[in-house]
DNA sequence: CGGAATTTTGAATATCGTCAAAGTGAGTGG
DNA sequence: CCACTCACTTTGACGATATTCAAAATTCCG
C-alpha cells in the first residue's frame, strides 16, 4: 500500500545508473534545501527525517503547506524556481540527483514519470484535506487533526483502541504555522486534550495517544 | 504560456481516436459530476464554464478546495473514488471520456501522461498558494486575493493601471466557502473595497476593478 | 408585477490573537 | 554531578477580528 519513492520504478540496470547519478546527503535540522522562489539545482528523495515546505508573506507571516517524509520526492518538476521553501525539521538524509540526471532518467524510464504523477496526485489530495482544516475547522479540531495525521504517519490503519506513541517532529511554533494558529493556541489546545485524558505529553515532544476514539471525535 | 488540456498532446491520428472515445456533455449550473467519495465512472475536460471542487464535513461545513476552468482535466487518476465533490458553478460543457478509453489513450500516448503531470503539479502549487491564504490572511486579504485570482484568470499579465471587469462565477456563499469565511464577512469586505473605490459592483455579480494597484496592496 | 433567492447591514458574542510573565527542559561547562 | 543559560512552552489578561443571528434591501425570474 505504501509508496516507495523513485527507486521503486527501477529495475536492476536502472538501479546501477541511479547509484551513479545520485548521492546521499546529510541535512542538519534547520538547513534549507530550497529557497522560496530560489533556483532548483537538484532534486532529491527523502530517505530519513522530516522536511517542511513553507510559504512566507512579505511581513513574515508563514504557513507550512506540506510535510515530507521518506520516501517522498523533493523539488518542483518542470519549473526553474521553487514555489516553496524546503527546510529540514529534523536531521534528514536525502538522496540527491541533478536536474540533468533526473531528466535523463525520465527519458530512459517512463515508469518513473508515472511514479512522480502518483506522488503529485497524493500531494494534491493532502493539500485539499488541509485546506478543509485551515478554512473550516476550529483550533481544537485542527490540533486533533494534526495529531491524527501523525498517528496515521506511524500506523495508517490504527485501531480505535490502539495506544500509539510518537515524538512530534515539529515545535509548537511549527505546528502553529502548519495549522494557521499561534503558538499560544496550539499549546492551549494540547493542554486541553491532555487534561481531557485524550493524550499524554512527556517533555513537550513525546505524545502518547490515550484515547484514539476520543481524538477521532475531535477532528470534526 | 497557457496550457491547453489533454488534446494538446495529440497529433492528427490521435485526435481522430480521441473524437471516437469522447463526447461533449452539457452540464447545468448546480449539477454534480462527481460525489465526494463517489465512484469515478469517467474523466473529463472542461471546455467552457466553471467547476468547483468541494469537501464537506459531517456537520455540513464546506470548503471549496479548487476551481476548474477550461481546459482543465477533471477527475482523480489512479483512484476509484473521488476525494472531492465536483459541481458546476455555471452552465458548463465538458468533454467526457470513459476510464477505459483514457487508460487506452495513456498507453498509446506517453505525452498525455506528461500533460497530466503538468496539471497535477500546477494544482499542487495553486493549493499551496491558497493554504497560505486560508491559514494566514485576514478576511480583507482573502477577498482581495480572490479578486486578484479572478483578474489573473482573465488576464494573467494585467498591468497595474489596467481597468478590468468581469462577472463573478461564484455566489457570496461560494466565495465564503472558498475563502473559509462566512457570507456576511465576504459581503462586508466587498462593500469595504467598494467604498474605498478599489472596485465597483453592479447587480452583485459584475465587478469592475477601479484600482488594481490598490487591490494588489490588499493581498498582503 | 410579485415572490423567492440572494445580498447587505447591524448588534451582540465567541474565538482566537497579542503581549507579557512564569515555567520547563536540554545542553554546556565548571 | 550540578548549576547555569537559552530556547521553547505554558499560562493569563485583554483585545481584535470574524461569527452568529436577525432584519432590511436588492436582484432575479417567472
Amino acid at each position: 500500500m505504501r509508496h516507495n519513492g523513485m527507486c521503486g520504478a527501477l529495475n536492476g540496470n536502472e538501479l546501477v545508473d541511479f547509484a551513479k547519478f545520485t548521492r546521499v546527503v546529510a541535512v542538519a535540522a534547520g538547513d534549507v534545501l530550497l529557497q522560496e522562489q530560489g533556483p532548483i539545482k537538484s532534486y532529491a528523495n527523502v530517505m530519513r527525517g522530516v522536511l517542511k515546505l513553507t510559504k512566507t508573506m512579505a511581513d513574515g507571516r508563514q504557513q507550512i503547506v506540506g510535510l515530507q517524509f521518506a520516501p517522498d520526492f523533493v523539488g518542483r518538476l518542470h519549473q526553474d524556481e521553487s514555489p516553496v521553501r524546503v527546510e529540514a525539521c529534523s536531521d534528514v538524509e536525502v538522496c540527491s540527483i541533478t536536474r540533468n540526471a533526473l531528466r535523463h532518467m525520465l527519458e530512459e524510464n517512463p515508469a518513473l514519470e508515472t511514479k512522480l504523477l502518483h506522488q503529485a496526485l497524493r500531494e494534491v489530495d493532502q493539500g485539499r484535506e488541509w485546506m478543509l482544516a485551515l478554512g473550516r475547522k476550529t483550533a481544537r479540531e485542527k490540533v486533533a487533526s494534526f495529531l491524527m495525521m501523525m498517528v496515521r504517519q506511524i500506523d495508517p490503519f490504527a485501531e480505535s483502541n490502539a495506544v500509539t506513541a510518537f515524538d512530534l517532529p515539529l515545535t509548537r511554533a511549527e505546528i502553529g504555522d502548519f495549522l494557521g494558529l499561534t503558538i499560544g493556541t496550539v499549546s492551549r489546545e494540547l493542554t486541553r486534550l491532555r487534561k481531557a485524558r485524550v493524550i499524554q505529553i512527556s517533555s513537550h515532544r513525546h505524545i502518547d495517544i490515550l484515547d484514539l476514539e476520543a481524538l477521532r471525535q475531535c477532528v470534526g
